[in-house]
Formats: C-alpha cells, sequence, structure tokens
RNA sequence: GACCCGAUAGCUCAGCUGGACAGAGCAGCGGCUUCCUAAGCCGUCGGUCGCAGGUUCGAAUCCUGUUCGGGUCGCCA
C-alpha cells in the first residue's frame, strides 16, 4: 500500500489541499505499516499542526501509538522516524525528531512552496479556460443536486434582519456547493400563504385605506399587521375571522384573491430591491401559494396509507413518543405550513432528483423539521435522510426574539444604507479623491454586513448591533477588502503580471511560510465549510490569512531592490490576493480594487 | 413541566471527532508612517474555559448532575 504513495500525490486535487493531503497520507502510511509490523487490525495515528513554532509544522502523539502496540515509548518513536525516512514522504520533511511523547516533523518549506504553487497555477489555468466553478473548484460533489430553500420572506411582512441571516447564510452555503462541484437549486419559498393573508385581509377591510397602501406598500401592510394583533389581544374573535377569511381564500373567493395578488406583488417588488443590493439570485421563487393545489394529493396519500387520524377536529400524524404530532389539515379544512412544506418537499424531489434538501431556517423551526422528516419517513420515503435543517441563530434584540407581531423589527433596507452611510463617510475621510466613492461605498457597506454575520458559526443567537455590524475595523469585512486592495495596490505600483518566476527557497523563512501554509489549506477550508454548511469556516480563514499578508508586510518591504526577491514577494501576495477574492465572493461579497 | 441550544479575557467570538503552556478582534495601555494605502502593523495588559462530580496517561473538548440565559411544545410561519 504504502509504495502507491506517491510524492506528488496533492496535485491530484489541484486545489489547495497541500497541507491536508501530506497529513492524511502520512496517516495513511504509518497506519498501515504499523498494522503490518504489529499484526494488529487498527492503529489509530494522529498527525496534527502544533500551536507552538518549536514543535514542528506537523506532530504526531506517540505515546498513544506506543500504547496500543504495546511497545516503550523511545523504541516507538524510533520506529516511526525510521518509517518516515523510508517512506515516499520523506523528501518532504526537512527533520523528524522525538520531543516529550511528541514527534515533531518539520516540512521542507520550499518542497511545499512549490507544490502550493503548483496547485495555485492549475487553478489560476482553470480559472482563465471558465473551467469547471472558476478558480480552484472541487469535484466532490460531481454529480449530485443539492437544492437549498433561503431567504424565504413572509410576504406583507417586512424583509427583517432575520430573513437577512437566512439570505446571505443561504447564498454562501449555495455558492459553496457550488464550488465543490455540486448543482444548486436555489429555491426562495416565499411565504404567500398561510393564516396572516387572512389576517391582513381583514385588516385591510376594516381600517385599510388602498391610497396608502399604494402609496408605501410594505410600511402599510406591516401596519395593518400589527394592528391587528393589537386588536385582536382585546378581541379574540378577530382571530377565527381572519381564519376562517382565510379558508375562503384557499376557497377562491375572488374578492380575497384579488387582494392577496395585490399584496404578494408589491412586497415581491420590495424584496427584489434588497436582493438586487445583495446580489442574491434564485432559481425558484415558488412561495407556499404555488402548492395550493398540489397538497391534496399528498393528504390522501396520508389518508390511504392510514397515517392520517383526526384528533379534535383536526387531521394530525401521530409521530409516537418523541415528538408531538405534526398537525395536517385544521379542524375548518384549510392546511398548515407543515402541509405546504411536505408539497414543496415531493415537488422538489420530482422536479429536481435532489441528493439532499437543505432548510436554511432559524432555530426555532427545530421541531417543525423534525416533523416534516419524521412524516417523510413514516411514508415510506427513504429520502427523509436526506432533508436538513441549516439551522441559524435568532435575531435577538436585547436578548429577546424580535417579533413582528409586536411591531418590533429592524428593517435590512436601513441596515444596508446605514452600512453604506458610514463607508461613504469613512471614504470622504480618508480617500476624498477616490473615483467611483459612491459604488466602493456600497459595496464596502453590503459586504460589511453580509461578513459580519457570516463570521460567526451560524447556529448561534445573534444579538443585533447595528453599532457592531458597522465596525470597520479588527474581523470585519473590510480589512479583507482592505487587504485585497492593499495587495492590488503594490503589484499595479510595480506592473506585475503572473509569470511563475519564484524563488521556492527564499519562501522557507517563516514570515512566507506562514502564508504558504494557510494558502495549501485553502482546498480544505472550502470542502469543510461546504459540507458542514458553515461560511463562518471559510470566513475565519480569511481573516486569518489577510492577517498574515498584513503582518508580513508590516515586517518586510516588498518592493525590494533585488528582482528576483521581489518577484518572489509578487507571487506570494498575488497568490494571497486571489485566495481572498475567491473566498470573499463565495460568501457572497464584493471584491474591490480600491478604497 | 418536557425537549432543544448556549455559557471560554471587560465586550464580541474561535477552539469542542480528547493531546504539549487556552487563541483572535474590540476596548485599555505603550510604540510604528522621509519608503508599497495607518480601514494597517508591533508590543503590553487581561482567562479558576458557568459550577460540581466522573471517564482518561491527558478534558475547554466526552459522560452525569446542577445553575443561569434563550428557544420550542396541534389548529402561526
Amino acid at each position: 500500500m504504502g509504495s502507491e504513495v506517491r510524492i506528488y500525490f496533492f496535485y491530484e486535487k489541484g486545489c489547495f489541499y497541500m497541507i491536508d493531503s501530506i497529513k492524511t497520507n502520512l496517516k495513511a502510511v504509518l497506519e498501515t505499516a504499523l498494522r503490518t509490523a504489529n499484526d494488529l487490525s487498527e492503529v489509530n495515528v494522529v498527525v496534527e499542526e502544533p500551536k507552538r513554532a518549536n514543535q514542528g509544522d506537523l506532530s504526531i502523539p506517540v505515546f498513544m501509538i506506543a500504547k496500543t502496540i504495546g511497545k516503550p515509548l523511545p523504541e516507538t518513536a524510533a520506529h516511526l522516524q525510521e518509517l518516515i525516512r523510508s517512506s515516499d514522504l520523506a523528501p518532504l520533511f526537512s527533520s523528524v525528531a522525538p520531543l516529550g511523547g511528541f514527534l515533531n516533523l518539520s516540512l521542507d518549506k520550499a518542497a511545499v512552496a512549490q507544490g502550493v504553487f503548483r496547485d495555485f497555477e492549475a487553478a489560476l489555468s482553470e480559472a482563465k479556460a471558465g473551467e469547471g466553478n472558476g478558480f480552484g473548484s472541487l469535484s466532490i460533489g460531481a454529480g449530485q443536486t443539492v437544492v437549498i430553500d433561503y431567504s424565504s420572506p413572509n410576504i406583507a411582512k417586512p424583509f427583517s434582519v432575520g430573513h437577512l441571516r437566512s439570505t446571505i447564510i443561504g447564498q454562501a452555503i449555495g455558492n459553496l456547493l457550488a464550488k465543490c462541484g455540486f448543482r444548486v437549486v436555489r429555491i426562495n419559498h416565499l411565504g404567500d400563504w398561510g393564516t396572516q393573508f387572512g389576517k391582513i385581509i381583514y385588516a385591510y377591510k376594516h381600517f385599510g385605506d388602498e391610497e396608502k397602501v399604494r402609496q408605501n406598500p410594505i410600511n402599510e401592510l406591516v401596519k395593518l399587521y400589527v394592528e391587528f394583533h393589537e386588536m385582536a389581544k382585546e378581541n379574540p374573535a378577530m382571530e377565527d375571522e381572519a381564519r376562517r377569511i382565510f379558508n375562503e381564500l384557499e376557497q377562491g373567493n375572488p374578492e380575497y384573491l384579488r387582494l392577496w395578488s395585490w399584496f404578494r406583488e408589491v412586497s415581491l417588488e420590495d424584496y427584489m430591491k434588497v436582493y438586487e443590493l445583495l446580489d442574491v439570485r434564485f432559481d425558484s421563487y415558488n412561495g407556499e401559494a404555488f402548492y395550493n393545489d398540489k397538497m391534496q394529493p399528498v393528504i390522501d396519500q396520508l389518508a390511504t396509507q392510514g397515517l392520517l387520524k383526526e384528533d379534535q377536529g383536526a387531521m394530525i400524524v401521530d409521530l409516537g413518543e418523541d415528538l408531538p404530532p405534526a398537525l395536517i389539515q385544521k379542524s375548518d379544512g384549510s392546511t398548515l405550513y407543515i402541509t405546504r412544506d411536505l408539497a414543496a418537499l415531493f415537488f422538489r424531489k420530482r422536479e429536481y432528483h435532489f441528493d439532499k434538501a437543505l432548510y436554511v431556517v432559524g432555530n426555532e423551526q427545530k421541531l417543525h423539521f423534525e416533523q416534516l422528516k419524521a412524516v417523510v419517513r413514516k411514508m415510506g420515503f427513504p429520502f427523509w435522510k436526506d432533508i436538513e435543517h441549516v439551522n441559524f441563530g435568532l435575531v435577538l434584540q436585547d436578548g429577546k426574539k424580535m417579533s413582528t407581531r409586536k411591531g418590533k423589527v429592524v428593517r435590512l433596507a436601513d441596515v444596508l444604507n446605514e452600512a453604506i452611510e458610514l463607508s461613504r463617510q469613512t471614504i470622504e475621510d480618508k480617500n476624498p479623491d477616490l473615483e467611483g466613492k459612491a459604488e466602493i461605498a456600497r459595496k464596502i457597506g453590503v459586504s460589511a454586513v453580509i461578513f459580519n454575520d457570516l463570521k460567526n458559526y451560524r447556529a448561534n443567537d445573534f444579538e443585533f448591533n447595528l453599532e457592531e455590524m458597522v465596525k470597520f475595523e479588527g474581523q470585519t469585512g473590510p480589512y479583507l477588502q482592505y487587504t485585497s486592495v492593499r495587495i492590488t495596490s503594490i503589484l499595479n505600483a510595480d506592473d506585475f503580471h503572473y509569470d511563475g518566476n519564484v524563488d521556492y527557497s527564499l519562501l522557507s523563512q517563516e514570515v512566507f511560510f506562514d502564508i504558504i501554509k494557510a494558502a495549501g489549506d485553502y482546498g480544505k477550508t472550502i470542502e469543510r465549510a461546504a459540507l458542514e454548511a458553515s461560511p463562518s469556516i471559510l470566513a475565519k480563514y480569511l481573516l486569518n490569512i489577510a492577517s498574515l499578508f498584513n503582518s508580513f508586510y508590516g515586517r518586510e518591504r516588498i518592493a525590494v531592490e533585488d528582482l528576483r526577491e521581489r518577484r518572489t514577494k509578487e507571487h506570494l501576495i498575488y497568490l494571497v490576493r486571489e485566495i481572498l477574492d475567491d473566498g470573499m465572493r463565495l460568501l457572497g461579497m464584493k471584491t474591490i480594487e480600491r478604497m
């Protein structure tokens, strides 16, 4: 087995898997050899990257292995050293030294640097040829389809910062999956059906004003919605009336249908403005109403399978001890969220033949998706396992969930505008002569908001804090853009063109090699971020590589006299910029050339 | 009441398939610009990893209990 491993195995992936490849191959080689030598069925070798500088580039905890194979530590360490020395991987290491219970390996930095640049050049030519998914694309998702449901705002409610999260997290995950070779179907499952329309129609008919709605549709509809809830507190009968209206809407009442259609249209127009600002696109805008005629077959099938039963006048599917029953049909015969989600799911399976169905929806709907999966499972469809709730934390205000019903929401458009305004002021302050200020301010502001959301693990709650959102120093979007812009500026000043003329031996110094190592992790980072549906993994990575560059830039002069050294440095920072720009694009941010 | 999620530096968070002295950013303090953009860099200060047990050679990481915060629990989505 070991002899089949080739030294330059890592180029096969062609997309920045350098460090990961070395680790996994080293692990495989050692495990195979140890198994054979000790006649064991299982030996686990851990290869990790130590945090301390004096501990080498990679290290292997030896005491663990010594215990497994039942030999003394020094003997085991010596054995491992010998195994590494005699393996095909040997040329990659400049030293292998035992220290404490660990075996510390130093990489041959020039060899690794060369490997990373080989990957980089492959990525560049791929991007140039317009192949794959651009720069450094992966193929782990080839032949597989993922449908991803995100944004999905509720019509006639404001586009809140809660929907912002779904929108930008979903967009980034879609980009990441596409990068990995998946066919991605982006679906905006508009909340354009449901009892809320009964409420709004009721409110509109009782105290609405056609002219006002025409003037300022979204705001007015929200006002009606909030007003309805305030009044309904005093007069609960209104809720019943709203449900009755929605039921009639489902039955096809023409007046209600006309109002519904109007509300839907004006709301959608408002959303489109936000999508444009965020540069978000969908493959489908089929909302809940689209499934209006597709629910009965689902209900029929549930009935045929004997899964549906009546309970207190409503139709439910019993999900056993662990989950509360799923309410499929209200006592008045009208449908519910889960009914429409089931219809949508089956439609998506038929239409797109997905291998994975993702739902980028808040934590608060965890139970809903557990129920959805459970119902599909009960119906006997094996693809219940392919349904995944990509949950995200609530947007809190003063530690509490925001509520539309009480009118406590922050409008996304306001947040974006505020961020854009702040970038404009900053530009005015730092670079007043900048050309195309307005456009650049927009790109900085919007990207700042996007990055602020994506940099933290999505499932954690998100305390809404506008000041925090538009901060431009430290771990922020502008920091990444600024880093990229700096590099561009340096390269332009010297009229740099990539020609692959790099002196790898110069890259062995610590300041260079930290960057090389980080670059060599890019592919693995994207893969992890995509498979874990965690854009924050990529976001943190980008912050790290940007910080490495800035640190490098603070210590080393790039425009040095020595041409060989200058070109090598320029190639290195060019590599950093391409990764930064590519990563930012994946997150849905905008890249810029100056700021 | 039941179930789910969270708790790491003053603040915002990484780290969580167990590994060598727990890391960033912000805030504070002290520096850096005759030279590639200071939206930056360097240094410094700062932590009983909520608490208590347990498993382990080794626990922020796994298990149990507990406290606090948030979410959810059939006719909203």
